[in-house]
DNA sequence: GTGGGTGCAAAGGATTTGCACCTCC
DNA sequence: GGAGGTGCAAATCCTTTGCACCCAC
């Protein structure tokens, strides 16, 4: 994601809380930075680290009440890949498919065109109506392949 | 999945857990009959109920563990579907999609041919070399939509 | 001013672990 | 007989919650 994008994004989130009658507090622009800046696909504990650096006194506490309050906007999505703690991302909340290496811990988002298919296959196949879907893998990484 | 198939199953359990040198306790049998007989993709909490009424001593931690002991043999897969507790299926335990009706908590398979073609799509996607992967759907079973 | 946000500490809840005892093979 | 399994209780670890205080609007 480019330069440019990361700044739109950031003041989209910005703009999100604020017109749904939040507040922008330093610390949730700390966090926001975190999400949008910082290490990809972070944990609450890495965002909460990230959030130190510049908001110094912010708990952890605050980093899950605001992504909750993210999340319910539809604006951060929240990953379970299996490693103990859950993952989240604010660059792209939409559904989409995720690998992470089990060697190294990396998530990468992967580009899956039929992705968009399986809801409607799924809700065929079950007779459900479908309301969310999530599509992981786990692997190794090129880097860690050598 | 028939009467026959559940027999075969449970039985094939049996030998895989004998033959990985495992042994066969009163305990393991209990746990192999609610995995096999008892509800469909049942937490852990729930085949320690089920096998309660059969073996009234067994604690959950014994149940813990053989799932973990057959969950290393490739018999039985755990699934997390975001609410609290993981699931485990022992009754079909190769990747294939699941679908939860967020109402009545119900979970069933889905038929999904393309599922299979996934995982190398993800791989060329993503220069990973997957060795796992999972799909699951959140939804309103037929039931619930009424 | 006031309602939402923050920080602390404690609670919660699923899962894991240590260890003494037991029992299947 | 001995490795492997069991049961209990305590520990872990992530996440949530209660509540007094604070501050963005």
């Amino acid at each position: 994601m480019s330069q440019v994008e990361r700044v739109t994004r950031i003041n989209q989130l910005r703009r999100r809380l604020a017109e749904s009658g939040g507040r922008i507090t330093p610390q949730r622009l700390a966090i926001l930075d975190a999400l949008v800046y910082g290490k990809s696909h972070p944990t609450a504990e890495q965002i909460h680290e990230q959030v130190l650096r510049t908001s110094p006194t912010t708990s952890l506490a605050t980093v899950y009440k605001t992504l909750d309050t993210l999340k319910s906007l539809g604006e951060v999505r929240e990953l379970e890949l299996g490693d103990d703690s859950h993952h989240f991302d604010a660059l792209n909340p939409s559904a989409h498919p995720h690998v992470m290496c089990t060697r190294c811990g990396r998530i990468e988002d992967v580009e899956l065109p039929e992705f968009s298919e399986l809801s409607s296959r799924a809700s065929a196949a079950s007779g459900f109506q479908i309301t969310g879907e999530k599509l992981e893998f786990l692997g190794i990484c090129r880097d860690c392949q050598n």
